[in-house]
RNA sequence: GCUGGGUUCGUAUAACGGUCAGUACACAAGAUUCUCAAUCUUGUAAUAUGGGUUCGAUUCCCGUACCCAGUACCA
């Protein structure tokens, strides 16, 4: 038996930036496609002239992008090697046009085809005369239905003389086609998630398969036309469709098309984190994660964020939208696009909706970011410096020449410049504490920049700041005042201490001369502070408070064999001369 | 309201008639330590509810509750 290649699509709607919902549907498509061998196809579904968004289609072409979901079919490359949604056929292109703002004429012809052979019929009535009728009805505490028990009393070619009919389609231009739904069938459906399902069609609508006022079809005849025409095998969409299934079946059977009418799965919806109704755009505003994947800036101005501005990997946002309601059946959570395309399957979604989880967001993150090279860290690294005024510079010898007065490590604290090499190493032993790029300067930026202002640590009051740190505090962007306020910092930064902190400093930079690595420092630190029976976390914490102007944070070995000799020295004796007691 | 869909630890999910109901995130405790993380160990925590069917139901059927979606000349 010879089974029909794949073909499934993916058909958004540019009436805004594609929600993270949407990256999902198209990311299940895409792995069910590849998974078979098969053609991902990407359509513009722009058929509401009145909702269209400027920049929305190519917003969607970026974020599939971004997530390496790539259409094979649907997109072309200009000469400047942008993405576009194809216009005229070529082989990457054989159903073009995909948008159907630009197929116009091909939806009239079969809704023509589907009154002549009588499912389908004119109907007049305006939308003013419509809303009086939902009024009305909803008065009686009924909802009005434009089917077979109200078609009869209604303006439509059904009740009105042929003669008439005629005179109202060439004379007026609000007229629209509808679906002729039969009464008291039923309609026998099944569903590749949610399995068999049974609909009487007396409960459902004559709903408008066209419109004479732009000459465009609605989303269900748009759609049908539109997946016969391109082969689609299955059609993988969000649940919010499920309850149209009926009309669609009712569609393939009116046009006669039944028998290569593709399977269909409707996914469960994402919801929000409290499971209160579908993730919405507003939701990432109030709970602080985004809910797009790109940064979008509305035409009002209005701004939202994105998974990619917010310092996502593109990997990680993706594995962490394949695990919302799917799962590979064994163990696994950490799996590449080619593992996710191997593992895929419809039988393994969930049916019901999946609240979205901002903490193991936040993992994925880390678990990607563990996985990327020192390298590649390393270049992210320098590029967020930059973003804070630090220059970091290849090439040492260049930069010395015009200017930089680099120290043994490789830094210049007087002028904001380091080696890539000296961030590669602050990178390989701070990333393990890292769950974004970004995390680095929170956690190291006193590797950066000499800490000069203790008072924001609570230590000059003599009290730590009374201040809960928010527990959704998780993100970087929120979490920078947490660590400061930890601990109280005056219960150590005594003058005894403080004079024992100089002391051990002074040994280690001036007197030492041995290995100056992270362990030798902190060898000969720590037996230089026994030695003497100083109490060993007090004047570590004294020396910290100094190096870091935080009473938490890195080990002190690991700073100051970074930092180095002079550039220790001096922030001790500055924290002392800074800190009264 | 009506129509359809759904319901396993706080969250995502596993177990597709027989498990001490597993895993991950989060949370808690302990270990480690110069602090904070990280790491390791351990722990708390779930089958919405009532009836069936069955030797046996998280799993199959029916009712109830709750949640979600749809109910547009929007997709």
């Amino acid at each position: 038996m010879s089974e029909k290649r794949t073909r499934v699509r993916f058909a958004p709607s540019p009436t805004g930036p594609l929600h993270m919902g949407g990256v999902r549907t198209a990311l299940y498509n895409y792995l069910y496609a590849k998974q078979r061998g098969g053609d991902f196809i990407l359509r513009i579904e722009d058929t509401d002239s009145h909702r269209f968004v400027p920049g929305a289609e190519q917003y969607i072409i970026e974020a599939l992008d971004w997530c390496g979901i790539v259409p094979d079919e649907g997109l072309v490359k200009t000469p400047e090697g942008k993405w576009e949604v194809a216009e005229e056929a070529s082989p990457q292109a054989p159903h073009a046009p995909y948008r159907q703002s630009q197929r116009k004429p091909i939806y009239r012809e079969y809704a023509e085809q589907l009154i002549k052979n009588g499912y389908a019929y004119y109907a007049f009535d305006t939308a003013e005369e419509l809303d009086a009728a939902r009024k009305e009805a909803e008065g009686r505490g009924e909802t009005f239905i434009y089917n077979h028990s109200t078609r009869g009393s209604l303006r439509n070619a059904l009740t009105l003389d042929p003669e008439e009919t005629s005179r109202l389609l060439e004379t007026t231009t609000d007229w629209t086609v509808r679906f002729k739904m039969p009464e008291n069938e039923v309609v026998a459906m099944d569903d590749l998630i949610r399995g068999h399902i049974e609909v009487n069609t007396s409960t459902l609508d004559d709903k408008v398969l066209w419109k004479r006022a732009d000459e465009l079809p609605t989303y269900h005849l748009a759609n049908i036309v539109d997946d016969h025409l391109m082969e689609i095998t299955e059609v993988i969409r969000g649940e919010e469709w499920l309850p149209s299934l009926p009309l669609h079946y009712m569609l393939y059977k009116a046009f006669g098309w039944t028998s290569s009418m593709p399977r269909f799965a409707h996914l469960p919806l994402l919801l929000k984190p409290d499971g209160k109704g579908k993730l919405s755009k507003r939701d990432g505003d109030k709970m602080g994660f985004p809910v797009f994947p790109l940064r979008w800036v509305a035409p009002t101005g209005e701004v939202s964020r994105g998974y990619r501005e917010d310092g996502y990997f593109p990997q990680a946002f993706v594995n962490m939208l394949a695990f919302l309601g799917w799962n590979p059946g064994d163990e696994r959570e950490i799996m590449s696009l080619e593992e996710l395309t191997e593992a895929f399957s419809l039988d393994h979604v969930s049916k019901s909706g999946a609240r979205f989880n901002v903490e193991k967001a936040h993992w994925y993150n880390r678990e990607y970011l563990r996985l990327s090279s020192l390298e590649d860290l390393t270049a992210k690294a320098g590029a967020m410096l930059e973003g804070h005024g630090i220059k970091v510079v290849d090439c040492p010898v260049c930069a010395i020449t015009a200017g930089a007065e680099f120290n043994e490590t490789g830094a210049d604290f007087k002028n904001h410049i380091f080696t890539a090499d000296y961030v590669g190493s602050v990178v390989g032993f701070t990333r393990e504490r890292a769950s974004f790029v970004e995390d680095f300067w929170k956690i190291a930026s006193y590797l950066f920049v000499s800490p000069k202002d203790f008072e924001a640590f609570g230590i000059k009051a003599g009290a730590a700041v009374e201040q809960k740190a928010d527990p959704r505090a998780k993100t970087w962007d929120d979490s920078a005042t947490a660590p400061f306020l930890a601990k109280d910092a005056d219960k150590f930064w005594k003058e005894e201490n403080v004079q024992m902190a100089l002391e051990a400093v002074e040994f280690l930079t001036k007197e030492y001369s041995g290995d100056f690595s992270a362990e030798g420092v902190e060898t000969a630190l720590e037996e230089y502070i026994r030695s003497r029976e100083w109490p060993m976390g007090k004047v570590m914490n004294c020396i910290r408070l100094a190096l870091a102007g935080s009473a938490s944070g890195l080990g002190i070995a690991d700073i100051v064999c970074r930092i180095g000799r002079a550039e220790t020295a001096s922030r001790l004796a500055y924290a002392k001369q800074r800190l009264s007691f």
